[in-house]
DNA sequence: ATCCGATGTCAAT
DNA sequence: TTGACCTCGGATC
């Protein structure tokens, strides 16, 4: 489940659980075993996130960096140490005092040194959790490009950190056509979707799930709320707004969820109450 | 027991 | 634009 959120999450959880401890690390998949074993032992120092990328900082001379990213399928799972032995898709197994990590099917997972850090932030556009996060950048990078609005929303090089749910629900909560030209979105709408992709972010890191829509009154008082009563469109059948029928189509091979009688805007037209919508968003 | 999808990205075509 | 890749679990047979 790893769009922005989960990554800012698992920074904040990692931080608090081994930064200043010295580790055990070991990769008993196999892929990553020469990069743990030059660091076993070693200090983590820091975890930073920058979108859906994570970053551990150790006590390392020359290579302080291992960079994760997961990709569509990638997770990690944490146990009380000692936790159930790493199996043979463990590719990242770290052990601290109160907390043993198992990270799985990781897309990238490689230990870096300043350079390699610093090429790929250089790819990496602004992510709204980061409060050295840059707006004006991303707006301008935003109106160079002619491609849907909806498929620029998944470009990392622009904003860093939203995937295919918070694509979707932004541009329902907005009211904003998904086929508009990035390029012509006015500057007022972006504030607003900046605005908006912050606080969603935000109350996902809090959550640790991505909630949308003002969530109803529980059908059970101990029910789990289901996803769809989460969200206003991703994955949805009908709009809990007009009631009609949610479109779906492939764009750029990914799936995109929008509902064609609530999103014709090409400037802000949302469709509900944005002071209702879950991360307390206020006006505007 | 097997299939298939999943909130992602990149290289090859 | 397409395929490869990383892995798990829920749906299906």
């Amino acid at each position: 489940m790893p769009e922005g959120h989960t990554i800012h999450r698992l920074a904040r959880d990692h931080a608090a659980w081994f930064v200043g401890h010295a580790l055990a690390v070991a990769s008993p998949q196999g892929r990553f075993a020469e990069e743990a074993a030059a660091l076993d032992g070693r200090v983590l120092v820091g975890v930073e996130a920058y979108g859906k990328h994570l970053l551990h900082v150790w006590d390392h001379p020359e290579r302080p960096y291992v960079h994760v990213h997961l990709g569509l399928f990638g997770s990690f799972r944490h146990y009380k140490p000692p936790g159930p032995a790493p199996t043979g898709t463990t590719r990242l197994h770290l052990v601290g005092p109160t907390r043993a990590l198992h990270l799985l099917g990781p897309t990238a997972c490689e230990h870096l040194d300043a350079a390699g850090w610093a090429a790929v932030r250089a790819r990496l556009g602004e992510d709204p959790l980061r409060p050295d996060a840059d707006p004006d950048r991303a707006y301008q990078r935003l109106r160079r490009r002619r491609r849907p609005l909806a498929a620029v929303l998944l470009d990392q090089g622009v904003i860093a950190g939203l995937g295919n749910v918070y694509r979707a629900e932004i541009l329902f909560v907005l009211g904003l056509d998904p086929m508009l030209p990035a390029a012509d979105l006015p500057r007022p709408a972006f504030d607003a979707l900046w605005a908006l992709a912050a606080a969603l972010l935000a109350e996902g890191v809090r959550l640790n799930r991505i909630v949308v829509a003002p969530t109803a009154a529980p059908r059970h008082p101990d029910a789990p709320t289901r996803r769809s009563d989460r969200l206003y469109v991703y994955k949805r059948r009908a709009c809990r707004v007009c009631g009609g029928e949610i479109a779906r189509a492939e764009l750029e091979a990914r799936r995109l969820y929008w509902c064609p009688r609530c999103q014709r805007g090409h400037d802000l037209a949302p469709p509900v109450d944005l002071a209702a919508v879950r991360g307390g968003i206020g006006g505007r």
